[in-house]
DNA sequence: TCCAGTCTGTCCACTTGTGCACACAAGCGC
DNA sequence: GCGCTTGTGTGCACAAGTGGACAGACTGGA
């Protein structure tokens, strides 16, 4: 048999995941064995700040996660988004820590987890699966960095588009963010009249629609020449450091 | 001789930086030789975007540095601030990629400085090493989404005040900072008008007195009182993950 | 000691975003 | 097909922050 078509069969097998799916043969079959496929439904708490961390969770598919920072109000503030091309939990803190964010299922879906003690020990086997997951820590770092300079200088318009945008690039959904205002406007931290306010001059603009609970995207391009640049810098930084992992139309059909 | 003075001997030989201090005396047997300290002035620019990341640096005594987002207008955002509290280069990515961020000189002084290489070497020879530096890791990274969340709903007054506080928690300095309305405006990213207008209304209530180049605090518990909680937050998550190393009174008198 | 360059305080018109209120629309269970 | 709950669209008064302008005040260097 052909080695590169064993190859492929055994990367299709792998979760959806395309920081999994990066790894060699080798390094994936140190990890394997140890990796449970579960669902997770939107709004379940992975973590809560101070929880002990001791699980790797990989989104699979159109799953996404999302960091909290939690505020003296009560209120939460969203900062990122954690698809396909990532992990949450002990990715840079290796684990065994008390968490500093929440973490929360934002859409459902399949989620590949897997011990940080298990995980941990495969790094110290493989210096390449180490690099690997070196290079991740560094691209998720890099999208909190710019999440903090978007927070400081973008409007709540560019930020909107933004957000849109890089939700329909992990979920693989091509025109629709299950959505309502008042969680949009949550999640950026502003008010919910406000958040209305934005989506309907998107809508004014023919760059989208509203319907109950979801926001239908009408127009891409449009929705792109109103977000602020911020995801196209981190994805830069993914294609530099972890070529493949950040999804397009490509790492998502394979999934 | 008795060890325990042998050991602070030793300690007190170390640089001034609270993360190099903290590390036992084989862990810091197998840094130390490859550490040089060396003074940097303040703008000099430590990384630049894309840079190869090959040595980490220590801000010792007064020294700080801060990383910058750059943005598309060419104005950088500052993020946050190291410094004897930690470390800036490779903590994360472990070095050998390109940087995200500028890393820059805010407050000139002393940094010692080790390739990223030996470092990585000696981690791998030293489990508690890698656990001491896997858990900074863990607290810059609670530094930045604090700061992420700050930004999105803070007000300018209160992450005025908070930065100022952060500043002289670090530099040990117990009542200036160092710092034009400009480069004060230019930082939290706003207009510098608006920096001037925050700053007389400080002034008005008797918390501080400006300098032409500098700001002297006149009340610091006013100004706690004008912050917003986002340094305690982060400097509980520091005491609970690496006790000790976030400067207080105590941490700082031993430099 | 004076000049030039920088820093500071303040004015103003303007935009962005807040917070509350209220009417109406959509969808779900029954 | 009726209500109830939740989500949406919009009006309003107000607060926060912008960006340009300009006069005056420091300070270092010639």
């Amino acid at each position: 048999m052909d080695a590169r078509i064993g190859r492929a069969a055994e990367v299709e097998s792998r979760p959806a995941n395309n920081l999994l799916r990066r790894l060699s043969q080798a390094d994936y079959a140190l990890l394997g064995p140890h990796v449970a496929v579960e669902d997770s439904a939107a709004s379940e708490l992975l973590y809560n700040p101070g929880d002990d961390v001791q699980v790797v969770h990989f989104p699979c598919g159109p799953s996404l996660a999302t960091f909290l920072v939690p505020n003296e109000d009560g209120r939460d503030v969203e900062t990122i988004l954690v698809g396909r091309e990532g992990a949450v939990g002990g990715i840079v803190s290796e684990g065994f820590l008390p968490a500093y964010t929440r973490i929360c299922v934002k859409f459902g879906g399949p989620f590949a987890r897997i011990h940080v003690g298990k995980l941990e020990a495969a790094k110290l086997r493989s210096a390449s699966l180490r690099n690997v997951f070196a290079r991740y820590a560094d691209c998720l770092l890099a999208q909190i960095f710019q999440s903090t300079a978007c927070n400081a200088i973008h409007s709540i318009e560019q930020r909107t588009a933004k957000w849109i945008l890089a939700a329909m690039e992990r979920t693989g959904d091509e025109n629709s963010v299950p959505l309502t205002h008042e969680q949009l406007a949550t999640l950026l931290g502003v008010g919910r009249s406000y958040a209305s306010r934005v989506l309907q001059s998107f809508k004014a603009e023919g760059v989208l629609d509203t319907r109950r609970g979801s926001i239908l995207v009408r127009n891409r391009d449009g929705l792109r020449l109103r977000a602020c640049l911020c995801n196209d810098a981190v994805k830069m930084h993914f294609e530099e450091v972890l070529r493949g992992v950040y999804p397009t139309e490509e790492t998502r059909d394979a999934g």
